[in-house]
DNA sequence: CAGTGAGCGAGCTTCCGCTTGACTT
């Protein structure tokens, strides 16, 4: 046994750090925290200076065991987790936890795994500091008591098992107010006016565009008309050499950003992949807010660059992180092999470790250079002039390995030369054109572009940005959806040769893939959160705190007192609201009067999400529920439309002796018959379904049922070839696998079938598992209703 | 992807940050 113990926080570094330190030192890790608060109790002693009441979860005991064991045998034990307050407080922990001593304790700590690093670090050993772990201590705290006082107010007043936090309720108000400003937008509609002309003399054609957006239709029509008549003039050229630098290495929430825009990942994924690339060792550690590349790196980074694209491409920089309360405990995420081009892994992992490195590369490269050209081009009968640009590299830089995407929409950079145009030259208006156009509504929220904003505020860590939005969409506060757009008309005014041409066009506008949708609990749980908490749902409450655990951390001030302060005027507010009585439920909407009843009519989040209820508890007669269906919104829905889902379950009389009946299930609208159920298509309408129609779909699907099965074999009942919606398929043991191409499922033979299910089961195991767990924890997001989700993951 | 289909008076539910692992009834 050597007589150094060393403890990091991640396995994966365990293990480069040991090839480091030889044979004289044992590293270990402690996978991060080992020991937190209850999970289940508040765990903070409120009369007792807010002590906290920690345990070492279970599933961290035999770690700690293997740990204290090891700590006994070693002469000196070496604590090196990350530098920041959560690592502190993990050395703490672990001080108190491990029964350490002073004497044979040493705290070191490295921003980056590299050996001089490492050696560096043993060289200059430290004791705990105890101020940044009260830092940490005040943190957790505070977030155990705004989580765990604000949630159950939330359980009271709305539904039970919701939740709020400091970060996920600041994350679903920022969803939530956008969708607000989508909804009060108002757009307003202008003109564009563009040109495709010629310098006189040439052929070559210049696309120009006018320097004003004209207002109406009437100012679009007069400027054409004066455009018929209108000689054009080339006025000023002016060129101006613009430089254009390389983006930073990639941070945790950069990384995110990129890996979305350019592969279509979502967060998780993009974690997910990292974390195997880190794994492999291939990969620096993929979960930090640091910039910063390690001078080893650097050397090897500039060398890679100066032998493959010349000296004259490299440029080092030092890029210092601007986001609010980075803590920069490791380096950029970076391969750690530059060298290594490509490397061997899945699809994903070839592409996402691609990615880093043109990011890595192009961060140490020279600055493009290139040349803008703006020619005006006056047009002699109005004050308006057009003007056309061009764009010339001269030197690539950079750009030659990598540029950064951004949000909009895709507007590919359109380089491109200009003719030589001189001032008083004349110009051709080949054609000219105005096309209406319509100011655009603010864009919703993506998984990436919501980090990039939580970063911004400050709010939440790279460790939490992808379980953030996991959280907000497994409570019900947030959809990834599309939203469906509507279809506008505009109209194009062309004028060419002598005629002016009006056309009528349609377009979709509004449709938006994959963005973050609030849904009817999301805002009512918003809405009420801003009206009795505001101040922790203040933007800038993180940064505040923050603040405050700065001080503790440089010893000014006591966490306990801070905490104190807070709690006296938190918990109030707490009692105040929760003894609240309201006369409405939070959220709920009154429509009006049934016309057939005069019930009231109105909706509201029940138990199991918004429901349109139909006359008042105080009634003789219970009130009538209806849930609403997916499309519809408590804050949107009419009078009529919430009459018509108390039309439901419909019965639409007999068929073969037993009754049809309509209703509208969580998988939409249904057909039932004799216990069985059928979908009814998107293209009827479940209030508008006959009873022939209906019919009909039960006996499609009887059919479709017989087709079913395919084969079966005797000596194996649960392997089954069966008929799918996409093809003939193989169903064992729940698991389904595709018959390869080229064989006629009808002709399989048991031993046939054998061989594809073994062959199959071996070679995309581990993806296939993966591709399990994703959807395991992604469904919860996507169905509606908590409850009956429950039971079905027990049973399964 | 391979098939699902309710209730609105049981119970329990919840925070943020560190880190990876993964029973077979």
């Amino acid at each position: 046994m050597p007589d150094n113990l060393v403890i990091v926080e991640s396995p994966a570094k365990a293990k480069t750090i040991q090839k480091f330190l030889g044979n004289d030192y044992k590293v270990m890790s402690s996978y991060g925290h080992i020991r937190d608060l209850h999970k289940k109790d508040f765990s903070i002693d409120i009369d007792n200076g807010f002590e906290p009441i920690y345990e070492i979860p279970s599933d961290k005991k035999a770690l700690v065991a293997d740990l204290k064991k090891a700590a006994k045998q070693a002469k000196t034990v070496w604590l090196a987790s990350d530098e920041d307050r959560e690592g502190e407080a993990i050395s703490w922990h672990l001080y108190e936890v491990l029964g350490l001593k002073p004497e044979n304790t040493k705290r070191i700590v490295f921003h980056e795994i590299t050996k001089p690093a490492i050696v560096e670090a043993i060289k200059h050993p430290r004791a705990i500091d105890i101020n940044l772990v009260n830092a940490q201590q005040a943190r957790r705290v505070l977030d155990r008591i705004v989580g765990f006082e604000l949630s159950p107010v939330l359980w009271k007043k709305i539904k039970p098992a919701l939740s709020a936090g400091r970060v996920q309720s600041v994350a679903v108000r920022l969803i939530a107010e956008r969708e607000k400003e989508i909804r009060n937008f108002k757009s307003e509609p202008y003109y564009r006016v563009t040109s495709t002309m010629q310098p006189e003399g040439s052929q070559a054609s210049v696309a120009a565009e006018l320097n004003t957006r004209l207002k109406t239709h009437d100012q679009a029509v007069a400027f054409l008309e004066a455009c018929r008549t209108a000689r054009f003039t080339v006025g000023a050229v002016t060129v101006k050499p613009v430089k254009k630098s390389p983006a930073p290495p990639f941070t945790t929430s950069t990384l995110q950003q990129e890996a979305a825009r350019k592969l279509g990942f979502s967060v998780s994924q993009t974690m997910r992949v990292a974390q195997s690339l880190y794994e492999s060792g291939l990969i620096t550690y993929m979960r930090t807010d640091s910039l910063n590349l390690s001078n080893l790196a650097l050397g090897a980074i500039g060398n890679e660059i100066e032998t493959t694209l010349g000296k004259q491409y490299l440029k080092i920089r030092k890029y210092h992180t601007t986001s609010k309360g980075a803590q920069e405990a490791h380096e950029a995420i970076r391969p750690t092999a530059i060298a290594h081009r490509d490397i061997e892994g899945t699809a994903q992992e070839k592409k996402l470790y691609n990615l880093i490195w043109k990011r890595t590369i192009a961060s140490q490269m020279a600055d493009a250079e290139l040349e803008r050209t703006t020619v005006d081009i006056a047009v002699s009968n109005r004050p308006e002039h057009f003007t056309a640009t061009g764009e010339v590299i001269n030197f690539d830089g950079f750009l030659k390995v990598y540029i950064e995407s951004t949000d909009a929409d895709a507007t590919p950079a359109d380089m491109h030369t200009l003719p030589p145009m001189t001032t008083g030259k004349g110009m051709m208006a080949r054609d000219v054109t105005a096309t209406q156009r319509f100011t655009q509504q603010p864009a919703r929220y993506t998984e990436a572009s919501l980090v990039r904003t939580l970063e911004e505020l400050g709010i939440g860590r790279p460790s939490t940005y992808a379980p953030t939005i996991s959280t907000i969409q497994a409570r019900g506060y947030v959809e990834k959806g599309e939203s469906k757009g509507t279809k506008r008309d505009y109209e194009v005014m062309m004028l060419a040769g002598d005629k002016i041409e009006t056309k009528r066009k349609s377009e979709l506008t509004g449709a938006e893939k994959g963005k973050l949708l609030p849904t009817d609990v999301g805002m009512v749980v918003n809405d009420f959160l801003m009206q009795y908490f505001p101040s922790i749902l203040d933007y800038n409450f993180t940064a505040k705190v923050e603040n405050e655990f700065d001080e503790i951390a440089e010893g000014k001030e006591v966490w306990n007192n801070e905490i104190g302060k807070f709690y006296k005027k938190f918990h109030p507010d707490i009692e105040k609201v929760s003894a609240l009585r309201l006369e409405h439920k939070v959220g709920e909407r009154v429509l009006g009067n049934d016309p057939k009843t005069g019930k009231p009519v109105s909706v509201k989040i029940g138990r199991f999400g918004p429901v349109v209820q139909l006359g008042s508890k105080d009634d003789d007669e219970k009130p009538q529920f209806a849930s609403l269906q997916k499309d519809q919104s408590i804050e949107t829905i009419t009078l009529a439309d919430a009459l018509k889902l108390f039309e439901m379950p419909r019965n639409l009389g007999k068929f073969e002796d037993a009754d049809v009946t309509v209703a509208i299930g969580r998988f939409g609208p249904y057909v039932k018959h004799n216990g069985k159920f059928v979908s009814i298509p998107k293209t009827m309408s479940p209030q508008s379904i006959t009873l022939d129609e209906a019919c009909q779909l039960i006996v499609d699907k009887r059919e479709s049922e017989a087709k079913k099965v395919i084969a079966t074999f005797a000596e194996e009942p649960e392997l089954q070839v069966l008929n799918g919606r996409y093809g003939p398929y193989i169903s064992y043991k729940k698991q389904n696998f595709k018959i390869p191409k080229g064989k006629d499922a009808a002709q399989l033979t048991l031993a046939d079938v054998r061989a594809i299910v073994a062959d199959e089961s071996n070679a995309t195991k581990s993806s296939a598992r993966r591709a399990a767990r994703a959807a395991a924890t992604k469904k919860p997001a996507a169905t509606k209703q908590p409850a009956t989700r429950k039971k079905k993951a027990a049973k399964a």
